[in-house]
DNA sequence: CTGTTAGCGCTTTCAG
DNA sequence: CTGAAAGCGCTAACAG
């Protein structure tokens, strides 16, 4: 294999052209002021000479890495694909990039995750909250040099930080109402640690929907977990040991749902006629069990781009015209077979 | 809110400790000769005064960014994800990071984003590639420049990129020899990009297996499509036209296996009584599907690690240790019933 | 074991 | 419109 080549710099540009590296420099940005003629030589210069730009001088000098952090629990769900995919989008068009850590769910990763983000320096980072974590101190020193922090989906309320999330009450209102009017009396629903908005705004949505519909709120329906399909079938199990048999189960994701209704029906249980069921997420997964999987569904893409629309609004925006406040984003609740038993 | 705190740099350490900024540079590393004591009061006082490296300065002066860059068709595969999280293990443990980018499938996005990761100076680059990419020109400018780039899982043989994978080959030929075993005599088989290593070898797998229990290849048994879950399901409807009917498919991945699964039961097929099916990854899906999907497993999270050890070797070692060579990972058939029709 | 010194390549006043 | 010069924060000879 050959040498490796030479890394060329503004230097070497101005040289070749007899101009100075300011103006290289200049002239290799939008920089107004520049003689066309110029500007044009230099990057054809540039070109031709196979120069890059060393991005850690620009850095170093600006202090300011053009770098957005992304932090989320895990990478391996088509919705945080499209979210990844919605950031992605609208942050090469604003030439920033992007640098991606999954939390596995834990605090303890999300904390190194966050301080690997601070010590590289990033511009700002988007944040949808891991499992268990219970305060938002480690986004603290983001906060305290100016690098703004954005939450997303699974969000935390704080006036430091805006953030963007669905109407998960609503959303859970809707499913639960629908169940009721399916004749369901009697409905689980099986949640997550409710410390994660996303589950506490669910399970509030459940039991408002109950008590509009004259229906007791009943504590012992309430199973929480992680959410997780074997979960999904331990709740099964303690489920049919119930001394009057539920009717309904609204799960607060698709994946503890499944593994939920897989071990029902491994029981001898039908679906939706002993027991009709819905999800949360839409996740493909949804069409493939039997019967469908009834859920609610809401775009990753959008949801990426937006946050990351508001990030860099407020990377680039005047100091006193950042956004704040809350967006939220539409959701659909999607009807299938696993919860329709009303024959028209 | 408070003004920004001031960034605090070895010379504030070096200032209030009355050494030099050398010898605090040496300090915060694991750099040996430096006393211990003066090593401790440095790293007392750094952690008191919230110091924080500056990474630019020090990639500027290096000239190497410890940034390690992943470029992937797609993150939304639970096969993907562990993938990801094995390299980030690796990588965190030798002081690295991770840039992670997708390319949805295209050439076009995987030159633009191999170009940005050239551009942001990336010390070494791993790789799994687009489904229609048909040379990797693209990666000429880092082998150039003596930055290493692995290929893992999708992979392009050349002697300059070392790559990790597993035996599709084999894989495919053992798929194909259990169907043979439950009887099937007409064997279709849904592919991919003949392009695509993984593709091609286990087609070649699969031709193989019926070449050495003679049964005659029948080309027109072969479809070639984008494996997605819409192209099973168009598969499907072409494999009930066709004037015998097969009584088997073997798809190369488990998406395409699912959407065609889905579209014979529509149909009103029995599988695997009139037609066995068998896929590959061991995506979730493949337990949520019935009958149970038969399949090839293999570990994302090793593959992962291996490549990132490769990488970071190659990165490290003496520059004539270099390795160069394929690595070849395990794999396992994992049989389930919609390939079983022998009654024992 | 520690200090001195000289840049790494770029941007940005400040002058022309 | 262009140039000169300084410096971002760190590391690595080299010299004690």
């Amino acid at each position: 294999m050959s040498e490796p080549e030479k890394e060329i710099t503004i230097y070497d540009i101005a040289k070749k052209l007899n101009i100075s590296a300011a103006t290289v420099s200049r002239g290799l940005k939008d920089h107004p002021g520049v003689n066309k003629n110029t500007k044009k030589k230099i990057t054809d210069a540039a070109h031709e000479m196979g120069y890059r730009s060393n991005a850690f001088a620009s850095n170093l000098r600006k202090k300011s890495s053009n770098i957005i952090g992304v932090i989320v629990p895990r990478l391996n769900s088509s919705f945080m694909s499209d979210v990844i995919a919605g950031m992605e989008q609208v942050v090469n068009e604003a030439n920033y990039n992007l640098i991606i850590s999954q939390s596995l769910e834990t605090v303890k990763k999300e904390v190194s995750n966050a301080r690997a983000m601070f010590n590289n320096r990033v511009d700002g980072l988007l944040v949808s909250l891991a499992y268990d974590t219970k305060d938002i101190e480690h986004f603290k020193p983001f906060i305290n040099r100016g690098i703004p922090v954005i939450f997303f989906d699974r969000i935390f309320e704080h006036a430091e930080y805006p953030t963007i999330f669905i109407d998960n009450y609503k959303a859970a209102y809707e499913v639960t109402t629908h169940l009721i009017e399916q004749g369901c009396k009697k409905i689980v629903h099986l949640t997550g640690n409710q410390l994660r908005n996303v589950y506490a705004e669910r399970f509030k949505g459940y039991k408002q929907a109950l008590a509009d519909h004259q229906l007791a709120f009943d504590e012992d329906l309430v199973l929480i977990n992680s959410l997780s399909s074997a979960d999904g079938a331990d709740a099964a199990k303690q489920i049919l040991n119930m001394h009057v048999r539920p009717d309904a189960v609204f799960a607060a994701n698709d994946s503890c749902a499944i593994g939920c209704m897989l071990e029902m029906k491994k029981q001898g249980i039908k679906i939706p006629a002993d027991i009709a069921f819905a999800g949360f997420n839409n996740d493909p997964m949804c069409c493939v069990i039997e019967p469908n999987l009834t859920t609610v569904n809401y775009k990753g893409y959008e949801m990426g781009g937006v946050a990351a629309r508001v990030l860099i609004g407020n990377l680039t925006n005047q100091l006193n015209t950042k956004t704040t406040h809350s967006i939220i984003l539409r959701s659909e609740l999607i009807i299938r077979e696993s919860s329709v038993r009303n024959k028209r």
